[in-house]
DNA sequence: GCTTGACCTTCCCGTGACTGGAACCTTTAT
DNA sequence: ATAAAGGTTCCAGTCACGGGAAGGTCAAGC
């Protein structure tokens, strides 16, 4: 199948798949005609990947997690220890955005909105 | 005085402000010897970038604050729409990184973390 | 056989918001 | 005189792609 199938079916842009072929994440063989190729094995690995990227791993961890995929003799607690990882990284995310969140709801009930000038946002931002 | 003392006082890296120079969003004069001269506006300036930066608004963001922070005729309306559409947007991101984080959880909780190879995370990223 | 349109290819630029580093100039202190 | 600490510009890299140009290939319809 060529790669726009692949894309269908992995659930990744055509372009995403180059972008992982050029950094070395996959390799498809080529047909006479210049075509990637893909088969189910190359397909599967697609999918992995994506959903790897959409539980938030970075390429590289997806690297690491591929290649321990592909590794029969893995010990699951490597896998576990990149994930744990990447847990409390989300986690740090979570925590700077709620804080964010909270400061600028705060902001925002304390300013009327209105059409007068008077905004308690900018009088924060400008330091009080 | 010049951009290092800028720097500690608005509490911004020196190649921070002059990456906001570049992009017009503080345009500093130039003493005899081509240095940058901060007075005490430019360096409020720069401490409201920092502070409306550090909420996570986006540059352009901060470009429309920092315009209706010097307009002195703007609706406060306005400024409250921007903080609500972009805590709008920090929800969603939460919402997201919470939806990663609780698979993830779900994932880790499941894989034993021994020294075997059976492991559910990868399973899981393989599509079961 | 010819054209049309849907694919495919490579290549290069742009994104956001900086950060690092090289090469060089100015000021201040010793 | 020199050295250190600061300033300057410019170029390249980050991360994970996406857009778009210029061109090759393939199947279908006339």
């Amino acid at each position: 199948m060529n790669i726009g199938e692949a894309a269908t079916r992995a659930g990744l842009p055509a372009k995403t798949i180059r972008y992982y072929e050029e950094i070395g994440l996959v390799a498809p063989p080529r047909d006479g005609n210049g075509y990637r190729r893909f088969g189910e094995r190359e397909v599967h690995k697609l999918a992995f990947l994506a959903r790897a990227r959409s539980l938030g791993f970075s390429i590289e961890d997806c690297r690491v997690l591929l290649s321990l995929y592909e590794d029969r003799d893995r010990a699951s607690a490597e896998v576990r220890r990149l994930a744990q990882r990447h847990a409390e990284e989300i986690e740090a995310r979570i925590d700077r955005l709620q804080q964010m969140r909270a400061t600028l709801g705060d902001l925002i009930e304390s300013c009327a909105g209105d059409d007068r000038p008077d905004c308690p946002i900018l009088k924060d931002l400008a330091g009080k």
